[in-house]
DNA sequence: TGTGGCATGTAAGATGTTACATGATTTG
DNA sequence: CAAATCATGTAACATCTTACATGCCACA
């Protein structure tokens, strides 16, 4: 359940609406946990039902800012350090290296070339981001760089490996 | 649909019973595409219903051994040299670090050293599955060790990653 | 006045997890 | 003959994706 999760760590730093979540989800979290819009309101209601959330002011166009309660901050807490991450990495990308006996070995290259240079385009979006970070001092912002070097590095690594890999193919 | 293809890439290399697949994806694929039992039957039922497997015999205790037709074999060549992978990481164990400003600086940093340590077994383990490898020559074994040496590499920038980033909490 | 951005919500369907349920065969 | 392993399947529930549906408000 770690929507409900990154949604309580979002309204820590402050109250938002759906609409707002939604904007900071696409711009900081979309490389570590995306959600969809639909799945941001419902997850909205099911909070503000268990009382981890409520709405703390109500603006134009129906707008409802929520803000996080203290039983919603205790929950954060605990699930930051008391729940072990579950990290399941699902990889289709890495799935398909499994087979590619299956395809010619030019095939096979061409398919590991491929992600090579895929990774190499978004190592270099984050840097665009890294700039973009650079100069803020809120909370999100100072641990959304170290998240980011963490893509920085594993981006690295992975087109090192693509690279690698494309040669041990005969 | 990864699943999907998961089993019909399994499938090239022979025929397998549900049961056989069942553990062929607890050892080779569980670190990349992980299915469950219930999953796996469901899905060689709507394999079957598809016609990209056939039941190719059948054993005692109801077993059902299942080969890939020609049109999985294409279906599964299809998948690896044309759809693009979809890369949706989702980590939990980073969504949290988003979020370490709501907890101490001591239990930050108590939480990255032990996603260091969690990581370094994991690397540790993955070493013991290199051995086991080792002196394989069937495909999936020949292209598992690629797969490995992700694992291996970005397991080890993961642990370096993790040791940088409990420095930089002041 | 119309277009783009703000704003919320519902519904259907695919996928994944956990638990339950059953029974046959082999092997010590 | 008991226990481990082989073997298949169903059901309930949680989660995620995609599409649909609606309408207000600011600004050019």
């Amino acid at each position: 359940m770690s929507l409900r999760h990154a949604v309580l760590g979002l309204l820590s730093e402050g109250p938002a609406s759906g609409y707002d979540l939604m904007k900071m989800f696409d711009i900081s979290l979309s490389n570590v946990w995306p959600a969809t819009q639909s799945q941001l309101y419902a997850e909205l209601g099911k909070l503000a039902d268990a009382d981890l959330v409520d709405v703390s002011a109500e603006g134009p166009r129906g707008r409802k800012e929520y803000a996080i309660t203290e039983a919603g901050l205790a929950e954060l807490r605990h699930w930051i350090t008391e729940v072990e991450p579950a990290r399941v990495l699902r990889s289709d990308m890495l799935l398909r290296v499994f087979f590619l006996a299956q395809v010619s070995p030019e095939q096979a290259r061409g398919y590991l070339r491929h992600q090579a240079e895929h990774v190499r385009k978004h190592v270099e979006h984050l840097e665009g981001l890294r700039e973009f970070l650079e100069n803020r001092e809120d909370n999100l912002s100072a641990y959304g760089r170290l998240s980011l070097e963490y893509g920085l590095r594993l981006g690295k690594a992975q087109q090192e490996w693509a690279e690698w890999a494309e040669g041990q193919i005969g």
